[in-house]
DNA sequence: GTGAAAGCGCTAACAC
DNA sequence: GTGTTAGCGCTTTCAC
């Protein structure tokens, strides 16, 4: 049974309006009053129930998380920002996985935004339209992710591709391969345009060879055809695929880099412990978490449209050499 | 502006109690009466505030959960299968990372015990005091850790010990090395009691090669000690450091499974796509998480101590035979 | 600078 | 079966 504001207000011998004061608004209680309420709080243990204050104030001191899959290591990295930087402004995250179904997702967003101040949504699959009607019922912050009006957080997927293809082109390739990922996605469309105007910048030849799961298992999938393209190089939509292509290529005795150079994009900490090690955009996922966070306090204080556009983020990725890129591709190959 | 209570009572002609009860107790009220404050309801979008309920029923709902490291994939799978329980039941999570820092963790709990009904912990490095000392306060489950009287779901961290050390005997291992993982935590205890039980019972000999992080660099680390013992095989802590064991060897032309077998103990995902892929101890974490829900619903339901002590679960884990341990050892080795 | 009173949205007694 | 009343723990007028 813990104490409450009654309690304290009777050991401090004072009312439980002082008490509240003397807790939210120091300054304005005499300071001898003060430090008795402070005493007796801290004799009882005191923590002031969040509900009850929320109730009135409007404010819970929550906000919701909304997440894909945690299965896949790029949201555990984002969580781990928001919960760090939420801890730090007192602030509790409720964490919702949506197992990539959108159905789901929607419900989750709706039971959630009773109990929370706001919402920070990493929702790839999501329309425009479901995201814009959430933005209007409650706050929200998207991540890697635009949609107008709406603070978001977002990567320079663009930058991250031109930094790959640059560096492949550097090392001497001229014919690239390119493996998508889910075709809905928003960070695809823009990794896509980057990668496109990259080549055009450069002059090399870009081969698509289709759309495949974000997973090992895409990866796998893809790299036969990968191989088939007589590409000298590939990249990846993310590192997962990158590490699945790593793998069957393995298999079929193709050496990277020797025979072809592979990058992936996002930089989890899976792309280190890969043989070869993979060369990848190392997206700050967790400082985007971080960043959500703060957007999300800041739109709650002032949800002045002005301010809501004003602080959009956009993350640089980070090209990261290792050795599935070491090597200038084979001059004997087409 | 969210409706209220009375907004619908209004709507459909009643008093609020006959809404609270419509909705909670539906049986309890005439089915004309109830179809009607359903349809008000509806046509409000009225989602009833918990905060308000929890203020009067004591229950708020939602549950926390406490993990040390998202970083690390074991947790992410927990706190999936958590997540997806509560969702089952209609329950919230509220999630916090402590970052490995025990006392981060201490306020973290307090924080979060005011507005929970109760809290699922993955603690591995708290005290049984200090976990003993929460759960007296507030309802606990306790994650692959066993303190006196206190809820949990376990691993099975012997008898997967005992399949490791049974897989690699028949291989023809007789010299088996060992690489240990954070002292202080409860699994590390109890998957060495495993381990030296197995080992005597089947005569082979064991080599502790010290205590590492329980990370690729801690595998890394650990290698050349690995090596220096002349052991045919290595048991790693985890997945994590087995996958650093792997990546060491390799630099170092030492065959895997020809000169040495590597085991690790987890299952991660990350174990399949190592090179060679890992031999491993698979621990069912995402059913874990789902149990430790169903377990503090349970104890909430009835926190009778003989409920509590009646529901502990103890999971096994499932041995899976990668190329990490493909191959017999080579008697020519010590 | 402090206390009394009102009320946030909801449910649980208690009447009827 | 339904309405009225009271009150969960807290903050916030409004007096003093």
């Amino acid at each position: 049974m813990p104490a409450t504001i009654r309690d304290v207000a009777r050991l401090a011998g004072v009312s439980p309006s002082t008490v509240s004061r003397a807790l939210s608004l120091p300054d304005v209680v005499n300071p001898a009053t003060r430090a008795r309420v402070r005493a007796a709080a801290e004799q009882l243990g005191y923590e002031p129930n969040r509900a009850a204050r929320g109730l009135i104030t409007g404010r819970t001191g929550n906000i919701g998380l909304v997440v894909p899959d945690l299965a896949n290591p790029f949201f555990p990295s984002v969580v781990k920002g928001v919960q760090a930087r939420a801890r730090l402004h007192d602030v509790a995250v409720f964490l919702a996985d949506t197992d990539e179904d959108a159905a789901a997702e929607a419900g989750l967003v709706r039971a959630l935004a009773k109990q929370v101040d706001g919402l920070i949504l990493c929702s790839p699959r999501a329309t425009e339209e479901e995201l814009a009607a959430v933005a209007r019922e409650t706050n929200v912050v998207l991540v890697n992710r635009l949609v107008e009006g709406v603070p978001a957080v977002t990567f320079d997927n663009e930058g991250g591709m031109r930094q790959a293809i640059a560096h492949l082109v550097a090392l001497g390739h001229r014919r690239i391969a390119w493996v998508g990922g889910p075709k809905a996605s928003w960070s695809s469309a823009h990794r896509i345009i980057g990668l496109y105007a990259a080549a055009r910048d450069h002059g090399v030849k870009l081969v698509d060879v289709g759309d495949f799961a974000p997973t090992y298992e895409g990866g796998m999938a893809a790299a036969d055809q990968v191989v088939a393209t007589g590409a000298t190089a590939v990249v990846a939509y993310n590192d997962l695929i990158a590490i699945g292509l790593l793998a069957r290529l393995h298999t079929r005795g193709i050496s990277v880099p020797g025979d072809l150079s592979v990058v992936g994009i996002d930089g989890i900490a899976m792309a280190r412990m890969s043989r070869p090690a993979l060369t990848t955009v190392r997206l700050p996922k967790q400082k985007a978490g971080e960043i959500a966070v703060e957007l999300l306090l800041a739109v709650l204080d002032d949800p002045d449209p002005d301010t809501i556009i004003a602080t959009r983020g956009k993350l640089h990725g980070e090209l990261i050499v290792r050795d599935s890129t070491g090597v200038a591709p084979d001059p004997a190959r087409p």
